[in-house]
DNA sequence: GTTGTTCAAGTAAGCGCTTTCTTCAATGCT
DNA sequence: AGCATTGAAGAAAGCGCTTACTTGAACAAC
């Protein structure tokens, strides 16, 4: 029983545990570890005296001798804000990364892995070295969405084992994504087949988000196949943020642009932002124009009316870029490198397509291939 | 130029250094920490060297030798999730923690430290023990909202710095909270004198909740004061969570209890719940029944109605715990342990309390001590 | 010219573990 | 009884850093 208050005493260590059980620090690592077969009575009085003085050992020591700090690390960026905006405090521009944070941590925890998380902001200029300072503390890394250019991802991975989030593989990186591509090209079904619309818009994401550019791509094959109209470009970008739709709408609206039957969105966060401007304006959803997102937020069940959207499983997503980084680091992961992974998404049909949720139109159009 | 692809090469360690630089490892050293002063020549030679080289040193040596790692552990709850429900994947549940965690981790970094995420399940048998896991991975330790009881927690705080969010503050550690008691009060008095509802309910937070029970009891002051009725207990429990919230008022209904006037709930996401089982019941808010939140979570102002919540600064929860922490791992600390620390809260009223937003009520009922 | 001082740079100890190597008591065999 | 074999436990090396201590070159003072 120790009289002091606060941290002022240190933790016990390993000698501390040899010298109360009567062995050699050896034997108690090989206790705690399961190493060898030790004999019962000097087992049972190293547990003993680890319970007694609760020892747990220390990270640092561990990782420097065993060469592996069961720690991944996470780099998510921060969303830069777009000021004067309704949205200024925009938060839940975080939600996402967050939730697939979430789900690589549980994943994490079952193999005794914790996260290191580290945001960097675009702009900085020294975001790599700031990544890379990461990546010593760390056993692998898993990078969200276009945080590293290929210069720099190139020799980050010549380092230690790297899975990148909605980006691009490398020889050497492997990298896990949803399947933009079917569930967009479900979206796109929808509307022009279910519900008969002949004009459509894409609202992008940010420039250059493989994901963005994936789904844009769908959408466009769609509508061409279809023969239906699709505005898109330059006016049509939303930054994946609500202020970023609200704006762009505000524009189109200015500039008295006739607005399409539907507005397809490159996520549920911008998508937020264009019901609430077409709010302002009088203009009813579903009614003159539908809205769909993308992701299937939590949040999109609540937006009146409740957006209709492609669900991907956020977590899985997470867990997934988990498991295929500790094949890299624990197991060989040679099958691994080079791999793009997609996780499959789902159609999510609510009120702001023009479904009517207690009467669904037919599944079908959902399936087809 | 290496001409492996992957992370077959190690990382160069600080010999390499030394050698390309022809000086000794302590020379790298003593430049890249400062210390001493180095003639021009070797320090030019060093850090051509690392340059060179890409050298960025390994976090777990440094750690053991410097005795410090750089790194503070976080502890979130894990939700229990309520099935059965139409908030299975109440993801969201989590978002009030990561807000806080990004205000943690944006004032960690300018301080070179990184976040260990851990979260933990209460019902879990060992939970204190990865808890103390997670600590000898860190330098000091941040809990949210009752992750351990007071035995274990001053266990944990005899051997690093712990400071807890919206918890009781010990002896050896400090709390960090927002100010309910202000915050609540300037709900009641808005919902009493304002408006003029003479029947409220409080709808509880999670049993022992600090945070719930403070603002539960400031409710009952203001209404005892103003002689309104307040309806609460084992009825009211809305454990934080959406579905908390709507399974509460199902059962109130479905009992034929005659509802108040004005529910005040303990927090955003269980007033989310309540919102949707009064709409599935066709009753008007703020109409019938008028409803308030706390924390004023980004989704509050895209409910229909908007929610009326009390703000908190949520990233500055994160940052003053972890300014706390710090000067407890680095100052000396000794006047922040033991602190209960308040930040200030501000009534933000939107349509649920009956507040036109366009037209709203005069300020002074905010402002009232 | 000798001794003293200064200070950059090198040497080595140590942080707290894991793990290889070595020792030596206990067993099995001839 | 004498020697080989086994295997648990101890001794010690090292993981990659920081830092106290030691060395020795350069210069100043006598």
């Amino acid at each position: 029983m120790s009289q002091e208050v606060g941290s002022g005493s240190q933790p016990p260590t390993i000698y501390d545990v040899a010298r109360a059980a009567g062995v050699s620090i050896a034997s108690v690592s090989r206790v705690l570890n399961d190493q060898g077969n030790p004999r019962a009575d000097t087992r049972e009085r190293v547990l003993h005296a680890v319970a007694e003085l609760g020892f747990v050992p220390d990270g640092a020591a561990r990782a420097l001798s065993a060469r592996l700090k069961e720690v991944v690390g996470v780099v998510v960026r921060r969303p830069q804000w777009l000021d004067g905006s309704l949205f200024t405090d925009e938060d839940e521009n975080l939600q996402f990364p967050d939730m697939i944070n979430r789900g690589m941590e549980i994943v994490a925890q079952r193999h005794g892995f914790d996260l290191l998380i580290r945001s960097v902001d675009l702009d900085e200029a020294n975001a790599g070295s700031r990544i890379f300072a990461l990546a010593r503390k760390s056993d692998g890394i898993i990078l969200h969405d276009r945080v590293l250019d290929p210069d720099q991802l190139d020799r980050l991975a010549r380092q230690l084992p790297v899975v990148t989030l909605a980006g691009l593989p490398t020889a050497a990186t492997a990298n896990v994504h949803g399947d933009n591509d079917s569930g967009m090209r479900a979206v796109a079904r929808h509307l022009i087949h279910d519900h008969g619309y002949r004009t459509l818009a894409y609202l992008a994401g940010h420039e250059g988000s493989p994901d963005s550019i994936t789904r844009g791509r769908a959408l466009a094959d769609e509508a061409r196949a279809a023969g239906v109209t699709l505005q898109a470009g330059d006016a049509w970008q939303g930054g994946y943020q609500a202020a970023g739709g609200a704006a762009a709408i505000e524009r189109l609206i200015a500039a008295g642009t006739r607005l399409p039957r539907a507005i397809v969105c490159a996520n549920d966060q911008s998508a937020i932002g264009v019901l609430h401007a077409l709010a302002q304006h009088g203009i009813s959803v579903p009614g003159d124009v539908a809205v769909t997102g993308f992701d299937d937020m939590p949040v999109a069940r609540h937006l009146r009316p409740q957006l209709t959207s492609v669900r991907q499983s956020i977590q899985d997503l997470g867990a997934t870029a988990f498991e295929t980084l500790y094949s890299m680091i624990c197991g060989d992961g040679s099958g691994v490198r080079g791999q793009d992974i997609a996780l499959p998404t789902q159609l999510v049909r609510r009120r702001s397509c023009g479904c009517d949720p207690q009467l669904l139109v037919p599944r079908n159009a959902q399936e087809a291939g």
